[in-house]
DNA sequence: CTGAAAGCGCTTACAG
DNA sequence: CTGAAAGCGCTTACAG
């Protein structure tokens, strides 16, 4: 089996008798260069089906188009769709993703960084581990010079730019939403209050029942850590609904920060018995494909992941090419679109939405 | 604002009065570099936080540690799962992946190629898109010289290391249950016919159909392209139900070669007041989270895609450490395990699978 | 229109 | 135990 035997610039200059800075302007396309050396080199580069070698030109050029992406994990959909949108904005202008998992642990997210920066990544495009409530590494990235861009969850005091979803007006719209459909006991199932959009999911909550009058009771107010992994939150969100419908007052309606802890309440207040949405309304937030499955669908917030993907990866582009404007950073912020299902609709039960989500 | 200032080997030399070689050495713990110059290179690199430069390294050692990944579409838990299980095997070595998406389009394939190649990736790991009908570009990293490892769709006279489902087997089991429950007329929601996995499937239920003596009906194979967006495969799953319970005789089993087809089945059956298992008994492929979500709960084939995974990066940090081997190349087959809900229990309803898939 | 030369940051065979 | 030198494959300011 023979070496890897790899055309290089020199290999094809050599062959045409040029020196390897006029192969190179050629296939840079140099205007100084003469047509016919240009072809010559273009078919030579055919036939010896010659590849660029993208290392040397990353350390020559001092850029490797690489972006560096860290998501908390890759295996929610909401994560993939955010990739999916940076990359398409990306690409374009030449960059490839270079993606790490920190699986929420600060530990790994920390690891994810510095080999981001090894790799001399021209630009970072995170979302914050749950874990994390010091930001420094974040500061090391910014220290460094190189462009940092925030999506979803930002550290709060980090001065990048960033894109985020309103999570307050989410919630704020999705328990009002709840009420006008004749809830007046609603529980929260909501997130650490170290993160920010836990936080102001909670505080939506709490708004959107100050602002028509009803009373807050802190005992339909559940924090958990809403783990990411699928089988272990399912079986908490319905614990969590067991745990409700023990008490002496029980809720007649159910906001949660997170679609899976919500999934798992159906299940159990089905299996209880309980009619949804007519004893219990319940909303979820992410909008995640399973809630178009379950029945009754469950309502939802959808965070445009995708768009907010496109918008992070606009925002690095920007920042490459006018570093000065990280003087003032942007913060982009989406409106998450409540999408109406079954779960919610006490009232009107007009057209169950089946095949969309 | 000031200019990205990287530290380098040689600042630490000048600093510290040695040559670059000296620090190099000591930085990868040379035998033969004293204790003492160790230390203060050791020491002067957290004060100064200098951070290799991987690139440089990369083009000097001619080993860039990066492997290209190659998935149709991260949007599916699916292939997340998969890319889990090679990062936990490759991390550990050092490796780093960049990941690709074909989105089942050839042309993206054949891009994703050329670009980690060009990049020097050290191996790609890929799992053909479901337009590929011809594998020039595969033998083109071949030529090269690049470790390939195919994973689930394996290019069928490539002649390179894989992991693969046994589908056949999978789906004979599957079909197999069917009829162990009772059902009789069996339809198959098959997948296009080019691409293995699919025929292998289409393969498996006609084996499991003759040999326990059933008949097969034509009629009931519907072929689709079982295309990846989910929305559109639930509609698509639904239509393809609604015209199978037009004909004459209708089925009393399907086995679909996709979970969300067989998703889009259980919606329109439902819908149809047709009940499930009873009437008509449903299995899936790939296990799905959204298997476990929908009620009743669907029974699929798990792929043991992280395993799947995990084994892609062991035949490829194998097939580094010994290239030659791979004149002999190995192909993992993983069994396909019948994960049983509600949707195929016609007699024994016993426990009813809820919180885990 | 093209060439000669230097350099990106690292590593390593050779020498001492 | 350490140094001087060359080179990985490319690009570009300088010169002609």
């Amino acid at each position: 089996m023979s070496e890897r035997k790899k055309t290089t610039i020199t290999d094809i200059a050599r062959e045409l008798d040029v020196t390897p800075s006029t192969v190179s302007r050629a296939l840079n396309n140099h205007p100084r260069i003469s047509d016919s050396t240009k072809k010559a080199v273009w078919n030579l580069v055919k036939k010896l089906n010659y590849q660029p070698n993208n290392i040397a030109t990353a350390l020559r050029n001092g850029k490797s188009n690489f972006i560096g992406v860290i998501v908390p994990t890759s295996d929610r959909y909401f994560f993939a769709s955010v990739i999916r949108g940076i990359e398409e904005v990306v690409r374009e202008e030449g960059y490839n993703l270079i993606i790490c998992q920190s699986d929420e642990q600060t530990n790994k997210e920390q690891k994810n960084i510095d080999a981001l920066l090894q790799i001399q990544v021209d630009g970072i495009i995170a979302s914050v581990a749950k874990a994390t409530t010091e930001f420094s590494y974040f500061e090391k990235i910014i220290n460094q010079n190189v462009p940092l861009v925030l999506y979803d969850r930002a550290g709060e005091n980090l001065n990048v730019n960033s894109v985020v979803c309103d999570d307050y007006r989410g919630a704020y719209n999705a328990v009002s939403h709840l009420i006008e459909q004749g809830c007046t006991n609603i529980a929260h199932f909501a997130g650490q209050q170290h993160i920010k959009i836990y936080k102001d999911r909670l505080n939506g909550y709490l708004d959107a029942l100050k602002d028509h009058g009803l009373e807050i009771n802190e005992r339909f107010i559940i924090e958990s850590d809403l783990i990411n992994d699928t089988d272990i939150i399912l079986g908490a969100g319905a614990k969590m609904t067991n745990n409700l419908f023990s008490l002496s007052e029980t809720p007649d309606g159910i906001f949660s920060a997170s679609d899976f802890a919500a999934l798992g309440a159906i299940k159990a207040l089905k299996s209880n018995g309980i009619s949804i949405p007519d004893e219990v309304a319940l909303i979820g937030f992410s909008n995640d494909f399973s809630s178009s499955v379950i029945e009754p669908g469950l309502t939802s917030l959808d965070q445009h992941t995708k768009k907010m993907g496109m918008n992070a990866g606009k925002l690095f582009l920007e920042q490459i090419k006018d570093p000065k404007k990280i003087n003032h950073p942007k913060s982009i912020v989406l409106e998450p679109k409540l999408v109406i299902r079954e779960s919610s609709s006490i009232k009107k039960n007009t057209t169950s939405e089946v095949f969309s989500s």
